[in-house]
This record gives C-alpha cells, structure tokens and sequence, in this order.
DNA sequence: TTGTACGCGTTATCAA
DNA sequence: TTGATAACGCGTACAA
C-alpha cells in the first residue's frame, strides 16, 4: 500500500518554517530573502541565507507553482517519442540550457490520441510553463488546440507563427543549394532528390533549396527524379531502385536524411554499381552512422547542439514576455565532405 | 517582464469548484468520486463525470501532491546525460509502463556536482516519487545520500540492494560466456576480451562471463589478452592496437560494446589484417551500427524495451509497498550472428 | 524592516 | 450520502 507521500520513517524535507525558526525570523522573511526582494536587512538576509544552506532547504515546487509564482517546468512534446534519433541530440543541447535557466524538463509520457485526451489540459494541470514540440505536422490533432492555449511553444522544424509560439530550423533550403551546386561543380547533369514525408517542412523546403541549385546551373527540373521517401531506409531503398530504373538514371542524389543514403546506397551495390564511381550520394543530419558507412557519407550536418539550446533560451523568452512577436530562427548547417560523392562519369 | 501564473487573457484552467458548481454538488464530492471513493451516490457520481468531462477538468498536480497525495512523478537521473546512446532506447521501453502506470517523467536537468546541489533535496522538492538511476558507480557522489534518503530507487546496470532500492541490468556473464563457447565452437584458442570501463557494473560481470567461458573450455586465462577499454570506439581502436602488438596474438576478440568492436575493427584493417579471416570480433549492446557496419557485426542484444519497461514497473512496485524487500531483475540477452565470425586459422 | 494573515487547488476528517 | 473546513508549503498584500 502507498504510505504517506514522503520516503522515510518521518518527514525529513524542510521547509520554509523549520528555515525561519532557525533563523529566528518570520517565514514572510525568508521567502523575501529567497526571491531576491531588497527590503531586508543585510545581517538578517545573511542569517537566513545562512540556514538555508545549512537545513539544504530547497522551496517546494509545488507549492510554488500553486500560489502562481513559476513551476520552473518545461515540457516536450513529441510524436515520435523519446528515442527518436535525431531528436536525441537536441535533448543535449536542451539541457545546458535547461541547466542555466533553472528549468526541469517533463516529458509528457500519458500522450495519446484518443478524445478525451487533451494535452493542453495535461500541460494546465502540470503547471508546465511552456513546451517544445517536435515531429509535427499543422494538420496534426491537438494542434490548434495547443497554438489557441496560449501556452508558450517553440516548435522545432515546423513553421508556426503565432502568438506565444515560435519555431527554429536548420537552414534546409540554403543546405541542399550549396549540395547542388557541389555535385554541379563534379559535373553532374543528372542530379536526384530523395525527398522525406513529403509534407513535413524540413523536406518542402530541402526540395526548394534542390530546385534553386538546378536553376542557379541551369538544369532543368524534372518530376521523375524527385523520389518520395520518409527520412528511412528502407524508403530510401525504394526510392533508390524506382530512380535507377529510369530510362536515364541519375548520376547524383540527394538524400534527406543519412538514414536514406544509406538506404539508397545498398539499392545500388545490389544493382552492381558502385558509390561514388558510377553514382555519388548525399546524406542529411550527419548522424554517427554517416562515418562509420563504407564510403563514409558525404552529409549535410545539422547543428543539434544549437537548436537544442537555442529552442530552450527562445522558449524562455516567450515564457518571460507575454508581448513578444512570433520568433524565428534559422540555424546555419555544415556541408560535410566524405567519400561518397565524385565526378560525374563521361557519357559513353 | 512575467506576467502571472497563467498564459492567457483570463485565467481559463477549471478547477474542481467550477466542476462542483456545475454539477451542483460540493467540492468534495467531486474529489470523492475523482479518487474512487464508493461513498457517493451512483446518481450524483454520473453527474460529475460527465461534467468533468464536459468542462475537460484535470486535476492540479501541484495541489494535489501538495496534500499529501501522489505526485505522479518519476525522475531520471544519469551521469551521462540524455543523449547516451544505449539510454535512450531504455527511454522507449519507459515509455509504454509510464503510461500505463500514468506516470509522468522528470528530468532534474539542474543536476551539478558541486558541494551546495543536493540531488535528493531537489527530488524532494518536486515531489519525485521515485528516481530511476543510470550510469552511475558505487563510489559517485550523491550515491550514499540518495541511498540513504529513503526515496524509491531503481538502478540500472548497478547492483544496489538497499531498502527501497533495487535494481535491473541485463545477464552480462552469461551472455559473454556464450559468445566465448560460440568462438570455441570456432575452434578459437586465443580469445581476446576488450573491456569497458574497468569497475562498471557491467564491464565487471562481463569479464566474469568471459572467465568462466575459457574456464569451461579449459583454456588459460592470460592478463595480457585482457584490454581495457572504456565502451568507446576511439578506446576500442587503441586496446586492439595493444592486442594485435603481442608476441601471439590473438584470433578473436571480445567487445563490450559494439562501438568498441567498430574501432577494434579499423585497427584490424589498418593492420592490414582482416575481419573474420584474421580475427573474429564480437560486440555487445545491438545497436543499429550493428547491422550497418561490414562485415555486420556479430553481437548480443540486449533487450532494453525490457529493460526500460521493467525498470519503471519494479520502481511502481518499490513506491507502493514501502516493505518490499530489495529486488534485482535480469534481462536475459540474445546472442546475434551475423558477419564478423569465421573459423580459427589453422596455425601456419 | 519585519510579521500577520490570506489564498492558491486539492484531499481528508468529521459533522450533518 | 453529502458538505464544511482544516491542512499542505509558499508568496505577498498590508499592517505593524
């Protein structure tokens, strides 16, 4: 049976009574002395400070956040769940920001789908101060309900721009560009694009950044060499094989994530072609993979670090200022150059 | 500037005065009928609930776990951060028990090592029921103190038998032990084992696997065939590279990891030596670079959905029955084959 | 400069 | 079977 809410024989957790008898003052002092208000007396604010550290005494959250202060709670929002492999990155930069802004972070774990379920009551009844989403589409349930709350939210690769919601992305179209115009210069004129979940933002505007490169070297575009996949392997696989069946098959393709190229690397070695003598290959994210795969994977590489932390310090602003207009922010990517890519054969 | 508790315009989160205006009835009895109480009407139970659901009321987890009563909270508390490779897919398994059990997870970002933080104080004052702990040793800061405060503990990859504490890893000895039998099987006589961190939980028992396997085999156990690694690929590069500079060196190679046996495989191939002709590698853990990697890498998984999964169903079960005495959980592994494995070489 | 007293939303006790 | 009310720990007007 579940015996009480604290852990030992008594309670042993401080509080802010045991604090201002020991100091000798009122608890109004000591709550003063802990939130920085200046109308006390140094010797007093010093005894207190005094025993609080001596009693380890730490305020009780939860009766913070109920008389209305902050609950110091961020919380995340994910479709994908906790282990998906590029999320997980950006959960480490979270966390240096979590740290220096004093935030904890509450993952949501009761999320699901069903009517009754609402994740904006869940967020209200967890006092969660603001939330970062991530895997999300606009067309999502639960989405307009999540912007109308007015709960602040940062989404990660997803345009919103609304009131108390902004939303940061790697530089997707700028990436793909600068890899188009890299394959051009290796004199590719037969360049594929593999593209995620065709509606997800970061594949739209990858797929923008690929026809700005064709246009940019004046090649034109054609339909059959963007192939459909959804971030995968196994689709890049597939999309792999519908692009060499082409009547003239690509000598270059772009991925959207590593995961494809990965994929679409093995559709070619079936083939009997090779990587990058008869077809060069990029990938997206430089996950750990990208360099541990033979040819090592030329990528582009998203800086997850920095959304992290960046989504964090964004958050804490539309937490702290109930005026700020909707925020955006693009992070800047880093090509990386491997082995997968080479010149484009000769005709024969 | 922070502009109160709530986000909106109004303060719009019903609480359980709204609800028992609504349905006409008293406070309490809305708080009855929501903790399962068999004291009120049938009638006027219906009538709550449907304007509980009606009005989306969740009840305030800070006020409710400010009475005393559950705060539905789980912590997590690693040493390596959230983004540890093996962790993270242990989270996955965390996932479905949370929701079933109707947890929600923390994670004390603030986390810090130095004198004044208090790991415990900080569970305290977010009402953390319990804390699942992972990547920890024995000899780590906080550990006694955590131990000693009484708060549900549930360690993973570390043999803790305390009162309220338990802990779940995986059958290390007898999965190693089955690798060195498989290799045997092979007709290998110099086995190699790269270790991981030397005084690891798992690292320990591993070692012990692998001791009683060349035990079974009566094969001598050779100090020198033991490398120590610390489960990453740069330390299991440099323990091959010691291993491969022995007078007789050996003909297969036990990993702690599958990290470590990637790096122990670029230092075969730098060798000019290959894999599994030369030398038979073995990883540990199944992670996706298993499978990618050439040759794919024979392995042994460990199940850590299961793992996760447990962790937080034995953690419940310490939170609800403060008697329960300390319980430890093995997971057992399965043993892959893939490519990395071949026959001993005949000696020249 | 300090202290008293009320309220936050909920649960538990006890009287009705 | 129901309802009034005192906690829970803290922040903050307002009084001293």
């Amino acid at each position: 049976m579940f015996c009480g809410k604290k852990w030992g024989a008594q309670d042993l957790a401080t509080n802010i009574r045991d604090v201002a008898k020991a100091a000798g003052v009122s608890v109004a002092t000591v709550s003063k002395v802990l939130n920085g208000y200046t109308t006390v007396n140094a010797n007093t604010k010093e005894r207190v400070l005094q025993f609080v550290k001596e009693l380890q005494f730490r305020p009780n959250s939860a009766a913070r956040s109920l008389v209305g202060r902050r609950s110091m709670t961020i919380g995340i929002f994910l479709t994908a769940g906790l282990a998906h492999p590029f999320f997980i990155q950006i959960l480490s930069g979270m966390e240096q920001a979590l740290k220096s802004k004093g935030y904890d972070l509450i993952y949501l774990a009761q999320l699901s789908w069903n009517k009754e379920y609402s994740f904006v009551r869940h967020c209200q009844s967890r006092n969660v101060e603001g939330v970062v989403v991530f895997g999300f589409q606009h067309e999502d349930m639960n989405f307009n309900e999540l912007v109308e709350s007015g709960i602040p939210a940062l989404f990660i690769d997803l345009d919103v721009r609304e009131k108390r919601a902004g939303f940061i992305s790697s530089d997707n179209q700028e990436a793909v560009k600068r890899v188009v115009d890299y394959l051009v210069g290796l004199n590719h004129r037969h360049i594929s694009f593999i593209s995620g979940n065709k509606d997800s933002y970061a594949s739209r505007y990858r797929l923008e950044g690929y026809r700005a490169g064709l246009a940019d070297a004046e090649l034109p575009y054609r339909d059959d060499y963007v192939a459909e996949g959804d971030y995968t392997r196994e689709a890049g696989y597939d999309a792999m094989n519908r692009l060499l069946a082409l009547s003239e098959p690509p000598t270059a393709v772009v991925c959207c994530s590593d995961m494809s190229a990965v994929g679409a690397m093995e559709a070619i070695a079936e083939a009997g072609l090779s990587v990058p003598e008869d077809i060069s290959i990029v990938g997206f994210d430089d996950i750990e993979i990208a360099s541990l795969v033979r040819p090592a994977l030329t990528t582009v590489r998203q800086d997850r670090i920095t959304i992290g932390r960046k989504s964090i310090e964004l958050l804490d602003e539309l937490i702290n200022d109930s005026e700020l207009r909707p925020t955006e922010t693009i992070v800047p990517t880093e090509f990386i150059i491997r082995d997968s890519c080479g010149p484009a054969k000769p005709k024969p």
